[in-house]
DNA sequence: CATATATAGGACTATTATTATCCTATATGA
DNA sequence: TCATATAGGATAATAATAGTCCTATATATG
């Protein structure tokens, strides 16, 4: 199965639309849905969801529409995925608040923590703005 | 949520534990279910599926059980991944067969190749034997 | 050769997570 | 005041995951 839901894919590929139109216009959910291939309705949730986690501000009435809260480049793919999926962890055992009483020594747990810090690692590396500029 | 299944978790330790005692002797499924802490009939589908796999062999009747197939150097995390619970792939767009009318262009799926490559290499790189050594 | 101890494996249930839609309320610019 | 937007609760539909039940089959050993 895919490590990303496809809330998240879709929440990913219209953060990329909102960043490329960063301060110049609000982009109403109905533009952004069919731009982006997701159904209305369900592109109005994640961006309520993405509202809540402070990363888009709504704006309401004609012309309204959704706009980035900050710099494309001060969102990270964490965010984004935080907000959609919660934490995304290797394991039950690699999660910071599991206490599996095999810990520490249990050698699963041991090399999945380090998987789990590269994937930490990566996705709060990597900004909007790197993913249009393809970095 | 997790990127490996409950599956996965309890496959790798018993994983483990016929590792320990290969060449030495079959453990039974009851023996594994009560050292892993998976209940017996589940971890008899566990065992199954990695016999498909041929990653492990059963020794039926008395004194039987499972043993490795094969030595725990020649098995990976990636072998026992896949036996349980397939591909894990970051997107649906970083699955070989993928065919999103975006690519190859689309920024969210470059930057998500790259970290797929991470993790394939990561679940590859490490065997039964290494995990008994902690590496 | 009977029996106790194992695995084999199909069928099924229960639970949870994911994906999605429906409907009504509310805000606001023109 | 009306057309164009978002807000958000409720709920449906689907799929994946986790786990159990039951009967069949293999085999070492006394």
């Amino acid at each position: 199965m895919n490590i990303l839901r496809k809330n998240t894919d879709y929440a990913l590929r219209m953060m990329c639309n909102l960043a490329g139109n960063y301060r110049q216009r609000a982009v109403s959910v109905r533009m952004l849905a069919r731009q982006e291939d997701v159904s209305y309705q369900f592109a109005c949730k994640i961006l309520q969801k993405l509202q809540v986690a402070d990363l888009v501000e709504s704006v309401m009435g004609p012309a309204g529409g959704y706009r980035l809260c900050r710099e494309p480049e001060k969102i990270t793919m964490l965010d984004v995925i935080q907000a959609m999926q919660g934490n995304i962890t290797v394991n039950r055992c690699t999660d910071k608040y599991d206490n599996c009483p095999r810990q520490p020594n249990c050698p699963v747990s041991i090399v999945l923590r380090r998987l789990q810090r590269n994937v930490d690692e990566f996705f709060v590396k990597v900004t909007l703005k790197d993913l249009l500029n393809n970095k």
